[in-house]
DNA sequence: GTGAAAGCGCTAACAT
DNA sequence: ATGTTAGCGCTTTCAC
């Protein structure tokens, strides 16, 4: 059914040779005029070149390995689109892995894709550590990490990509302490994570930097919640901030990321406290819906298709055996503005 | 490197044949005992079956495309990530393409993935015409078509999954209709697809069944919107929707899908209407979101995990070549009655 | 500038 | 019950 090389070279009259270097882009080695006739047979016989055939004798495949913790995610699932056409402009394609976070299924994924031939692979669920990806980058595995920066123990040839969370922290806090707030909550999960430790650090040193008045409230889910989805940890710790006492309760809350911020305005609602106005929140990543809901979402936008572009060239630079220039690669983040946040009740 | 077939039947004293066939399950073709060495000796080696190998040798990959519109549209996030759990569980991985419904894109895509050896996808972006794609489908093909019911002119060996939209929408009219509203609009866009037009079809006989009083007010996007996300739809109609004269102006609105409802919402808060109250909305999907924003949305929601499950089922059916059945399986609806539906201002 | 030939790792006849 | 062998379609030395 599907034309080979051999059909091509024999409609064209070269040998298979021939075709295959005008496949790879070797035009130095024929003539003009002979390329332009391999090319004109391969078009007549609607010629596609084998995958399989070309990988089982080079070793390479022109996919790329995308794991994510969930595509359910609106930030991943439009990170996905922005990878896979950023993918597309290099002819490579995407092959989709939701790993929900467990390092088990992560390291199986990826001992898959390797033996499948794969060797590049966009990881998004920032792991404090890469140990259990040990083996496959120690054999060359090409890995950028998104939404992680690099860490002491991390092996020298991997990249990693993700905004400023200094940065951004320090612009939510900022915006918070401007508008008065002084209790402040910042709602995170128990999966640690690089940038959720780091945006922690970000936020207390915020604070801190604030003086004496202001005041962090860290609610951190317990173990318990550890499987909770981002927007159901959210309201939960709104349930429970809530339900404190006046003098302990946060007029305000940062937390880990839109889904979970958008749990905090479901919680307060629930509770009788109208989110924007008794309570701010802000959140991070500005996805599609942060400027749909009401209120409308005060958040730290993250670059995202800018994140996927770099993603993508970093992979294929590294999978032409360039060498890796391992370390941490930092985007700006940039605060967006929106109705959930407000001034401090009642002044 | 990486240990072959014959590295492994070395090490267990058989043949590579041998090997072939524990790998492939024919263990009726050996002693019991000669199985057990040679799956020692895989788990000794660390063997990996080299795929590319396999596929050209079989022509078979252990892969499927996904062709949705946008990963980004949180629906399609979330049966990209049931779609993959189901592949998995059956051994397969799961090739990510956003078509953004450009048939261009998509006959492109499919011919690519053709080309790479696949031979199963499942295709969600509900064409009213598969002619596009009528050469892999002839060639054996096999489709799965979401979101999407059998066409006069379609292969007979193309099968469909989809909720019943006939019962959807008279479930979301009906329930509109019970709470006293009789000029109800219906949002939907211009790129015309399958379910599309079935629900325009069930709102209006839905609409026609409730007598004379019932004024269906249909809002369809003109070829200008046709590229517009399908929350700003939703926005761009309401603004307009809201803007005509009291006694044309609908009471309430039934939208194509959660993220339009989503952007009817924030049209209508913007024009100082609230939704649930002035303004009842109700989407289709049941999108996780639904359930957290303000207000919450009143939907039709979707058997999404069903509907990935039995698409992966299908798809491997029919490549292991079994007679497709072709034809629609409709899965039953359900309402999902929330806080964006509620009587008629004023009574 | 072009061609011949070997072989990537696996499977499936076909022997034995 | 197990082994031998011939390719699947391509790339890549190495000849010419």
């Amino acid at each position: 059914m599907a034309a080979t090389i051999y059909q091509v070279a024999q409609a064209a009259g070269v040998s298979p040779s021939t075709v295959s270097n005008v496949l790879n882009g070797r035009d130095g080695r024929m003539l003009p005029q002979t390329r332009k006739r391999v090319l004109q047979a391969m078009d007549r016989l609607g010629y596609r070149p084998n995958r399989a055939a070309r990988q089982l004798r080079t070793g390479r495949t022109r996919a790329i390995g995308l794991v994510v913790p969930s595509v359910a995610n609106p930030f991943w699932g439009s990170f996905a689109r922005h990878l896979e056409a950023a993918a597309l402009e290099r002819d490579h394609h995407v092959l989709l892995c939701n790993s929900e976070r467990d390092p088990r299924r992560e390291q199986d994924y990826v001992a898959e894709l390797w033996a499948d031939g794969l060797r590049g692979i966009v990881l998004c669920t920032s792991p404090t550590s890469l140990a259990h990806l040990a083996d496959p980058i120690a054999d060359g595995l090409a890995l950028v990490a998104i939404d992680r920066t690099a860490q002491p123990d991390d092996p020298s040839s991997v990249t990693n990509i993700s905004i400023d969370n200094v940065v951004g922290t320090r612009l939510a806090a900022d915006h918070l302490l401007g508008l008065g707030h002084r209790r402040i909550g910042f709602v995170s999960g128990a999966v640690r994570t690089v940038n959720r430790a780091e945006r922690h650090r970000g936020f207390l040193s915020a604070l801190h930097a604030a003086g004496d008045e202001a005041e962090p409230i860290i609610w951190d889910s317990g173990d318990d919640y550890a499987d909770l989805d981002a927007a159901e940890l959210g309201r939960t710790a709104t349930a429970e901030l809530l339900a404190r006492d006046p003098s302990e309760r946060p007029t305000a809350v940062l937390a880990m990321n839109d889904m979970t911020a958008l749990g905090v305005c479901a919680a307060a609602r629930e509770a009788g406290v109208v989110p924007g106005r008794d309570l701010s929140v802000i959140g991070f990543d500005d996805i599609v819906l942060a400027g749909l809901t009401w209120p409308t979402l005060t958040t730290v936008r993250q670059p995202l298709e800018r994140m996927a572009t770099v993603a993508v060239e970093h992979v294929l630079r590294a999978l032409d055996g360039e060498e890796p220039n391992g370390g941490s690669l930092l985007m700006r983040p940039e605060l967006v503005v929106r109705e959930s946040t407000g001034p401090v009740p009642g002044t």
